[in-house]
DNA sequence: CCCACTATTGCACGGCCTTGCAAACTTCTT
DNA sequence: AAGAAGTTTGCAAGGCCGTGCAATAGTGGG
């Protein structure tokens, strides 16, 4: 493909007067070289444009510098703010990211770990999907160390960081009684993955417990569409919910917007809504959505932590807090 | 850093019984190899775990299969948006992706290049800021390609993708002037990028053609906050404009919201608004906000397209379309 | 049965870098 | 001034794979 072959080290020595090792030294942090040896091959190196090789280098240091990210959905505010915060994270650590993009087929996420393994990837980080049992077994054979965010399952081996949800059910059930709601309900979609599935199941046993039933309903992608049709599901039933969790802040937005405009509902007076992980639009002045903060920064900052440290340690389980918003979008007492 | 070795080819071919190179046609399409031979090797690579190494491969046919993403901004809708599609379609032609993040201090953008060159990326996808000059030149000598996104400058040898801002202008003034509005204005930030002034530039021109005067704001970073502020600032003036042209979404958004939030103003009734980029906010039934589509998948495929073209041709420069999307945050005939 | 040809295979080298090891230099003691 | 101790440096091996080239096996024809 390309022709121009790229200047190697070779080329440096030779400008510079000194060996081929010599070069290789200058580059390498810590090693054993004088410092004015070091200044010209820098500065024959400037001169000739070259860069060290990361993809030889790799070769011989086994560890490339390279973590991969698999991800779908990126589009998406939550999905789009973390792994901002993770690259930005693995650059200030060293590495660089590389994106396997999983969108549609889900044993796409099988694919992306094993093109992880051909780059030989130090790491993956998987945000979207549950990779098979025997991926993760090879990843772990091969000393690439994984990490799965908010994909609560049972794997050995990786390390796995998921949010606490201990609280969550119950501030949500809270807020609502104190607000006056009796009529609860659940907006959920149809992804039915773990950690949204939590939540539904966390919130009914809470309602419960104050002897209040919730209504449930499923639709769609986890998606603002979805939660528009959510709401129109939701509120043409005959005991129209007066307050409702939705499992997702993009859900939350969608349904706020059918409530209002379609419903000619207000917010929160004729309704209470409260979402889920605190993305920028939640924020707006139009949504002002009372809802949990997925803590992006500390998960990212988790991640990286974890995969720079020295001891694998065996599988390790993070659970961190999500801390909850409070806007308007829900009366207060 | 990680112990255990990965299985390499000189293992597969033990377990096989055939000669290493055997393997490595194995996994070369278009090799001259037995397909019996390939069978076996095939079953010994799966059963021990093999993955070609793409670091040594990269090393051999000098063609990595690394495309590099320079990008900031990224939590944004329109940013994430664009390296959805772009790793989505680098993933079809065979390729992958590598982000490195340039969030503050300029001079990222540079060692973003550098970071591409030392990972032998075969290309480079530019979307934030601009390369230095001698970067660009050295990419180039390198036989890397490079695709700069929306920044338009004079750069030689890369593939230069920039929108037809042509139509752009004319088409606001006149959507504005059937609305009947007299007093328009222009919201842009103080990133001052030329893809941004350009939209401000054509503005002020085409209105002057019909006589009329701009009234222009710059604020802050392009972003949801400063479109509240120019609002605040805008909407005070003695002469209230009664339609203004965002340079963004995301600044009509906010402008959007504290129009109606903090002044009380009614969309379209009182205030039209226009914005760029057509991100998904943009539909939203709160706002249903009039505004210019960008072509994302067609960017994205024009620039997988250039990359994977056999003839490098010289500078090239490619204007693509972004379609008016009419909604109802503009006043209709 | 031998020859011409084609389909496969193994050898060995090359690509680029890191690093253990021993040689070459310095610097400091005594 | 010679030896000890510490720095630097170059050599060469090693990591993993692709591929030209020559050798081998296999096929069909005469």
């Amino acid at each position: 493909m390309s022709d121009k072959i790229f200047v190697s080290a070779e080329e440096v020595a030779r400008k510079a007067g000194v060996s081929r090792s010599a070069v290789s030294r200058a580059f390498t942090a810590g090693a054993s070289i004088a410092p004015e040896t070091r200044r010209k091959v820098m500065e024959a190196a400037e001169a000739l444009g070259y860069h060290v090789n990361h993809l030889a280098r790799g070769l011989m240091r086994n560890e490339s510098g390279i973590v991969c990210l698999v991800v779908s959905d990126m589009g998406t505010p939550y999905r789009s703010a973390l792994i901002k915060a993770l690259t930005q994270q693995l650059q200030n650590a060293g590495k660089i990211a590389m994106i396997v993009n999983t969108d549609r087929s889900d044993e796409r996420v099988d694919m992306a770990l094993r093109q992880a393994i051909r780059y030989r990837a130090d790491a993956s980080i998987v945000l979207s999907g549950m990779p098979d049992k025997s991926l993760v077994d090879l990843c772990v054979r091969n000393g690439q160390r994984l990490v799965l965010i908010n994909r609560d399952d049972e794997h050995q081996g990786p390390l796995r960081i998921n949010l606490d949800d201990d609280d969550t059910a119950q501030s949500v059930v809270t807020a609502f009684l104190r607000a006056g709601c009796r009529r609860l309900a659940f907006a959920n979609s149809e992804a039915g993955t773990p950690s949204l599935m939590t939540r539904e199941v966390g919130f009914v046993a809470a309602a419960r417990e104050q002897g209040l039933d919730v209504t449930v309903e499923r639709f769609g992608p986890t998606g603002y569409e979805s939660g528009k049709v959510l709401a129109q599901r939701l509120m043409t039933r005959r005991e129209r919910p007066d307050a409702v969790f939705c499992v997702t802040d993009l859900v939350a937005l969608g349904f706020m917007d059918a409530a209002r405009h379609q419903f000619s509902l207000s917010i929160p007076e004729d309704l209470c809504v409260v979402g889920f992980d605190d993305i920028p639009q939640a924020a707006w002045s139009s949504y002002d959505l009372t809802t949990f903060a997925q803590p992006i920064e500390e998960i990212a900052a988790a991640a990286v932590a974890w995969l720079m440290s020295e001891d694998v340690g065996q599988s390790q389980s993070l659970r961190l807090n999500a801390p909850f918003v409070w806007r308007r979008s829900v009366r207060s007492a």
